[in-house]
DNA sequence: TGAAATGTTGTACTGGCAGTACAACATAGG
DNA sequence: CCTATGTTGTACTGCCAGTACAACATTTCA
């Protein structure tokens, strides 16, 4: 069941927007396979059914981003600068697929039951966020937390959701530009905060409770 | 669907972790039936179907949330305090009920094409974050930012993705404790950010001396 | 009280669709 | 040319959501 031609992969690439719109419960697998003109009977014949479909598409999406992030983490830069870069290469390869992150977002309790994926998700996602912020303690171009794992927790939220809202919504401006506008809103959040500067200093003194 | 008895109501709850673990997809109507005591005939004389459970379920958990939400919201404070609050007012709900928590996450596909919930969604979770916001600039409490859409949005992931992993790991501190301690995480990021101070200068010329 | 309205439930059935079985056909390569 | 491996049409099976409906229960209110 592995290492499917690359011709067929190519075609799969069709059902996307299918299961995008109805999600993989609304889409029949014949419907898939008149989507993408692979038969039915070879689409069995190579994949575990319909999970498998998914499974195939999603696999290659978290691939990729696990493969862009891998990239832009790994310069010479502060572990703050790589966070910066982590947050746009993630966004841009969301905003690039916007179908594959609906199916995504759309059958992630799916996804999540499928091992491999789940497992791909948290590397695509999580990891590599999780590993930046300790980077930057240690260099110190990223404050210390009281709770790393609840913070990297929703600093992966922050991005992983702005990029499906990103990727759900389409735009007007194309791809690329959606994805500096929210990498930009992103990097604002996550590293400057939203308080202003006096109710910072109100903090400073004393950490908390 | 007309009002549904408060027996039948309460008796429902007992399909949320069943659906939790398994997904809406891997839980029969009879297994429901089974779990909850109620016939499935007479689920079926009150609901939708399968998906009328699930919007059941959810819509009860929405309502919750908003309305927790919408208390922590509606105090004399300045919007800063409000979404502190309001920041610890959706985890402790979320946390509270892991098991609905877990459903909407596993079926959210589900929940979005579902038309009330779509906009039950946005309304408990986005709506009250997006006016914070706006709140707190005109207030002086929160910064104005280049982007407040997405930033809303961020924001937003950051505080759902946190709570919906809190409420599906479980804890061994009890749920009030973790709600607390992620309510802090967040709040921590979002308020005053990662960069440490040093970068912070850099970013804005004459903030600090 | 009694009878109509409304709710409750068991049982039996239907239809749609995922997945399987398999045979016929294609193609590659040794 | 013969065997491996891949491709595909067709026909079938089994599961399960949803429906139909009749019998029974409870509430309402005249």
């Amino acid at each position: 069941m592995r290492k499917l031609p690359a011709k067929l992969a190519s075609q799969l690439y069709g059902a996307a927007e299918l299961i995008a719109e109805r999600g993989l419960d609304g889409t029949k697998i014949d419907d898939i396979a008149e989507a993408t003109g692979i038969p039915k009977a070879t689409i069995y014949y190579h994949l575990d059914g319909k999970n498998g479909v998914l499974a195939f598409l999603l696999g290659d999406l978290l691939d990729l981003i696990a493969g862009e992030v891998g990239v832009a983490v790994s310069t010479v830069e502060d572990a703050r600068t790589r966070l910066e870069a982590a947050v746009a290469a993630q966004l841009s390869v969301m905003v690039e697929h916007p179908f594959l992150c609906r199916a995504l977002v759309g059958d992630l309790g799916r996804a999540t039951r499928l091992p491999d994926l789940a497992e791909a998700l948290r590397s695509a996602f999580y990891q590599p966020i999780e590993k930046l912020l300790a980077d930057g303690v240690a260099d110190g171009s990223l404050r210390q937390v009281a709770d790393p794992g609840a913070v990297a927790m929703s600093v992966f939220g922050a991005i992983t959701v702005a990029g499906l809202s990103a990727a759900v919504e389409g735009s007007s401006t194309g791809p690329s530009a959606d994805a500096a506008r929210f990498s930009a809103a992103i990097c604002e959040l996550i590293l400057d905060g939203l308080a202003t500067p006096r109710t910072r200093d109100d903090h400073e003194s004393g950490e908390r409770p």
